[in-house]
DNA sequence: CACTGTATGCTTACGGCGTAAACATATACG
DNA sequence: CGTATATGTTTACGCCGTAAGCATACAGTG
């Protein structure tokens, strides 16, 4: 409990230990106390950081959204929709617990009012009504969201799942023979190409738009 | 402890009420105890049904896919898309902790593989490619879960979150002009048309995979 | 009918959780 | 030096999911 000891522990440090245990252990196994002995401290200690676990949550989404790259100005509106899509599906990946608890909790903390300022800018000043940015917003956060889900393999709970599919493949073939005859496609997939080709097509359509 | 008594509990029955438990307090309030005190039966007592809480939600979350209305096998592939979207939209907004269930969990229950298999089967029967099924399958369930995501006020927390936009709202503009300039869209914003407008565009980005 | 196995429900108990409250200590400032 | 404030600790409470063991009621067999 020396000098060092004590300022050691901020709010930013509690984030980012909460983040590593996340990434390393799920967010579902991160409990207050484990945490807390991860920074070498008791559990109330926390609090003096967070208001509450779900402060910790949001602190920790928000961590993951600031971290989203933001390119370079000059480029085209399209151009800066695929870099900051591919950044944020990126970020997203590593950190595999975020559109889960995203999904949960929604957020609206700095970082993440920061990083959509910042996406809407980009379509404000491409050209477009407000009306059609409001259209590409909801478009792209869900389909970046989506599509980030199904990369990370659907929930942290996909190792008994696939076990249980390859058991009874024969059974869900003749029961299922449109997914089955898919099963292929989805188990050895691309997930970033194709994130893009999906993100082309809803540029695509929200060129159509400006013209 | 009747006959009555002893047959009226069943899996079904339990999925049910936690469904209806769900509806009416969200899920994270749902405890085994309080949903049993619902049944009138004791928590232990749940556990001849489910095996545990994990199943419990998998089976809540299979319940409303299996609601989800399949559309006449007649109908143009568009338009079967369409319904189906429109179908899913409805049971989704209608059990809005579902969503985000699903994204906790991910789900290859039963009623989801049906109807999976039937959306997947209409994109194979419309004469789209392996490749093509995917990209639909991936970009549609993408759309659907981020915009009824959306529509439901992102997570559960909204109460606080609007308040804290209001009372803000002047620094929030000053901060976050595009936000800002965005936000009467945000707040009144009609969702299923909003699903629609992007269900077209990736229904014309698929049309034009086919010819 | 009696007998027995099985399905269903209840009781009890355990370890873990988030966090409120009271307390201790170390630093910052008059 | 003295005091207020920030930080960390200890203890405790009421929940949670669920394992284990027991009680009861029904179904199938003689």
């Amino acid at each position: 409990m020396t000098a060092d000891t004590r300022t050691t522990l901020t709010r930013e440090r509690v984030v980012e230990a909460a983040v590593a245990f996340a990434d390393g252990h799920g967010v579902e196994e991160m409990s207050m106390r484990k945490l807390a002995a991860t920074v070498e401290v008791e559990a109330m200690s926390l609090y003096n950081h967070v208001k509450d676990k779900g402060d910790l949550l949001d602190g920790m989404i928000d961590h993951v959204f600031a971290s989203i790259q933001i390119p370079d100005g000059d480029l085209s509106w399209q151009d800066q929709v695929r870099l900051i899509g591919q950044s944020a599906m990126d970020r997203f990946g590593a950190h595999p617990w975020v559109v889960s608890l995203l999904m949960q909790r929604g957020n609206f903390g700095p970082g993440a009012l920061v990083f959509m300022n910042h996406v809407v800018g980009v379509l404000f000043e491409a050209g477009f009504e407000e009306e059609d940015v409001h259209h590409a917003w909801q478009m792209l956060a869900s389909h970046t969201m989506g599509y980030s889900f199904q990369s990370s393999g659907g929930g942290g709970v996909q190792e008994k799942d696939f076990s249980k599919f390859e058991n009874e493949l024969p059974r869900l073939t003749e029961s299922f023979p449109y997914v089955a005859r898919l099963a292929p496609f989805l188990i050895e997939c691309a997930w970033d190409s194709e994130y893009m080709f999906g993100l082309e097509i809803i540029i695509d359509g929200l060129e159509s738009r400006l013209g």
